[in-house]
DNA sequence: CTTAGGG
DNA sequence: CCCTAAG
């Protein structure tokens, strides 16, 4: 088969396009000529192919059993072919690796300029820099003359490190690419991944974050950077940070994947990642990073994007507004997918890092919490932007509507009773709502402590953390919530409401942990002045490292400490810091079940109390001079079986209260006076049971005839007291 | 989960 | 109504 699609891969994050076909417009040659020459600053270029056929140029077909490349020119492996690419100046060797599947890994790396001789032809490059590839893994081969190293993934995906910066683009570099990728890409649209650091993107950058052309100032690459900070990814462990290293550090091995992670890496497909990076860019406030597309690549890219990214991301970070430095900054939860494919994408994203050597976070808070690529993304983003500070994930699955006592003649027509029904749950969500929060079970009452003083952080406790809808006393009035809240939940002062208990809310919110608690606002977060407070904590189940969109780096690296040495970005940083946050946010990202800790969690309120009407009393004494008093569930069953707020339980104690009701005197009962006529057959039945139960316990074996079984209900047993209807009353609510 | 009881 | 020990 041959694949026509092949993947470029810029280190430098500039990237070629695929050329033009012979068919194509003469127009579109020369405007893809254009381009190359404006992004002459590229000095390594990576061309990877997957799927078995590497498509050199577009001269050489590719056929997938034989080189095509020239000799010296490219080296390409494919399956079970070996190719030798000898630069004059860099010879680059690549053996074949045996990768018994579907030949599918295949790269080809070398200096650029040689693939712009033979493949490219029309490129410029400039290649000074010496890579060595290596593959690890399966392929496991090693390309010798080069200096970086590839991570070779299952059969897919080529993790590539670069050891040295390239000559005018320090630490740029890398991709990973998967078969699934290249296969994805035709030559119509190449895919083209940058390996520029996006600025300041986000990971769902693509919904949310402004797709950087504009940002782009110039083609030209700073070339005064001598640091390059490189972070590698670890492996599948997880908890990396990102470490930047300095350009003279010599990256470590590329660990060894697994194939569990691989798997992990692929499903999280990457390769769509990859895309992101270049729509993440976005203006660099130093204005240090320098993207090199032109807003034409952009487009391509853009639309690409669009194409590969069919599905919506995360609504999470709709939310945020283009604004917000850090809204998508996080990833958790949902987001996992994507962070572990921008993981994939390392070699690109540590490029990123490596521009922004200067930019390092200086808050480690909220790394520490971070999974592998993840946080370290959160790194990246952090030392463009201003940090705010750590958000908490939250998701609420879902309030339960607190219960509705609805009160409708019999002869009311079904109609009827849905608008009596609606208007009970109007007049609750209408303004009749408030939102209580709930930590380890305690309602939290003060609204104007902040998450974090609260012990809502990023790092903890998020299993703990409750929510409940509690109707809103008229007395007080919303009082922080205009209508804008979508939810029109309205805050004031939390009070324990026993009426929701079962509410069960779990948290997926992302708020920024300095927002105050009484986000009953609906979540409308108001975020307070934090300007110190920086981290961008995230909880994420997932193991999966994430990488922010940024293309910041992250690695999960074992030794590696994220080094945020470098803070010269810091201060500019700073001032941008905080930023409004979003009344967004409040979409799920990460599920985090709150129920875990049901104890802690769950909330605690007490239920409402329902007194017992008269004809509920009558129902359950009814059923109990049936059933007897041990046996709460049957009458439950029997009786109360449509009354869902009333559990065996309850009819036990209401029994119990009721044998207590009828033996005093009529002047110490209370609440709502219950017929006479019923205490007294409390009392009758009691009586009857209780000898009864005495009766069975002193001879057993004869008792259990005596007494009346359920089955024999119908029947009336010679020695009750009373009459019973075999049917029994069923109370409906 | 049910019961039985104390709180 | 809650909480819980027991079964």
């Amino acid at each position: 088969m041959v694949l026509d699609k092949r993947l470029h891969y810029g280190f430098n994050g500039y990237q070629f396009p695929p050329m033009p076909r012979a068919t194509r417009s003469a127009r579109r040659r020369r405007s893809f000529k254009k381009k190359h020459e404006e992004n002459q600053m590229c000095a390594f270029d990576l061309l990877a192919i997957v799927a078995g056929n590497l498509l050199l140029d577009k001269e050489s077909a590719p056929s997938s059993s034989n080189t095509t490349a020239d000799k010296d020119q490219c080296a390409a492996v494919n399956s079970n072919v070996k190719y030798e690419w000898q630069d004059e100046e860099k010879p680059l060797k690549v053996e074949a690796c045996d990768h018994g599947s579907a030949a599918r890994n295949l790269f080809v790396c070398g200096p650029s300029q040689v693939h712009g001789q033979g493949c490219s032809s029309k490129e410029p490059l400039v290649a000074q820099n010496n890579l060595n590839l290596r593959l690890a893994s399966a392929l496991t081969k090693k390309v010798e003359g080069v200096s970086s190293e590839y991570r070779e993934f299952g059969d897919c995906i080529l993790e590539v490190e670069t050891k040295r910066a390239v000559k005018d683009e320090p630490g740029k570099f890398g991709m990973v690419l998967s078969s699934n990728v290249a296969n994805a890409c035709s030559l119509e649209d190449p895919v083209v991944l940058d390996a520029k650091p996006p600025a300041l993107a986000s990971l769902d950058s693509s919904a949310k974050v402004p797709l950087c052309r504009n940002h782009i100032p110039n083609s030209s690459y700073p070339t005064n950077r001598d640091d390059v900070n490189v972070v590698s990814r670890d492996d599948d462990e997880n908890s990396g940070c990102s470490h930047p290293i300095t350009k003279k550090k010599f990256f470590r091995p590329a660990p060894r994947i697994g194939n569990r992670r691989i798997r992990k890496i692929m499903a999280s497909k990457y390769w769509k990642v990859a895309p992101r990076f270049k729509d993440g860019t976005v203006s660099n406030p130093d204005g240090d990073l320098k993207p090199v597309f032109r807003k034409r690549k952009n487009y391509y890219r853009q639309q690409r994007s669009e194409r590969l990214y069919p599905f919506k991301k995360r609504k999470h970070y709709a939310y945020s507004s283009p604004s917000n430095s850090y809204g998508g900054m996080s990833c958790n939860g949902d987001a996992s997918g994507s962070c572990s494919r921008m993981h994939g994408v390392t070699g690109a994203s540590s490029s990123f890092v490596a521009q922004h050597t200067s930019l390092q976070p200086r808050d480690s808070h909220g790394m520490r919490t971070f999974n592998g690529g993840a946080s370290s993304s959160f790194v990246g983003q952090r030392t463009s932007f201003q940090p705010r500070d750590c958000h908490v994930k939250l998701r609420i699955k879902s309030f339960r509507v607190p219960e509705l006592l609805v009160e409708i003649p019999e002869s009311s027509t079904v109609g009827s009773l849905k608008r009596t029904v609606m208007e009970a749950v109007t007049a609750i969500l209408g303004g009749g709502l408030r939102v209580g929060v709930l930590l380890q079970g305690k309602k939290v009452r003060d609204d104007n402590k902040t998450l974090l003083q609260t012990g809502i952080s990023h790092n903890n406790q998020l299993d703990s953390l409750g929510f409940c809808l509690e109707p809103n006393h008229s007395r007080t009035p919303p009082s922080l919530c205009p209508g804008d809240s979508p939810f029109l939940l309205q805050c004031d002062t939390p009070e324990p409401l026993s009426r929701v208990k079962n509410a069960k809310l779990l948290a997926v919110i992302d708020v920024p942990m300095d927002l105050r608690v009484d986000f009953c606002s609906t979540f409308r977060f108001v975020s307070l002045p934090t300007a110190d407070v920086v981290c961008q904590g995230i909880c994420t189940g997932s193991p999966e490292p994430h990488v922010n969109n940024l293309g910041h780096y992250i690695e999960s690296d074992h030794d590696s400490a994220s080094s945020p040495a470098d803070t010269s970005m810091d201060k500019s940083t700073n001032s941008k810091a905080l930023v409004a946050v979003p009344a967004m946010n409040v979409e799920a990202l990460a599920v985090i079940p709150a129920h875990r800790n049901s104890k802690q969690s769950e909330i605690v309120q007490r239920r409402i109390r329902r007194p017992f009407s008269v004809a509920e009393v009558e129902a359950l004494v009814q059923a109990v001079e049936k059933l007897g008093t041990g046996r709460w569930r049957d009458v439950k069953l029997r009786a109360f079986d449509n009354a869902k707020h009333r559990t065996y339980v309850d009819l036990k104690d209401k029994w119990k209260t009721l044998v207590h009701t009828a033996r005093i005197s009529p002047q110490q009962r209370r609440g709502e006076p219950v017929p006479q006529e019923l205490l007294d057959r409390v009392l009758t039945t009691h009586a009857y049971w209780s000898q009864q139960q005495a009766s069975q316990q002193l001879k057993p074996s004869a008792a259990g005839r005596d007494l009346p079984s359920p089955l024999r209900a119908g029947g009336a047993c010679s020695n009750e007291p009373w009459t019973v209807d075999s049917e029994g009353f069923q109370i409906d609510f």
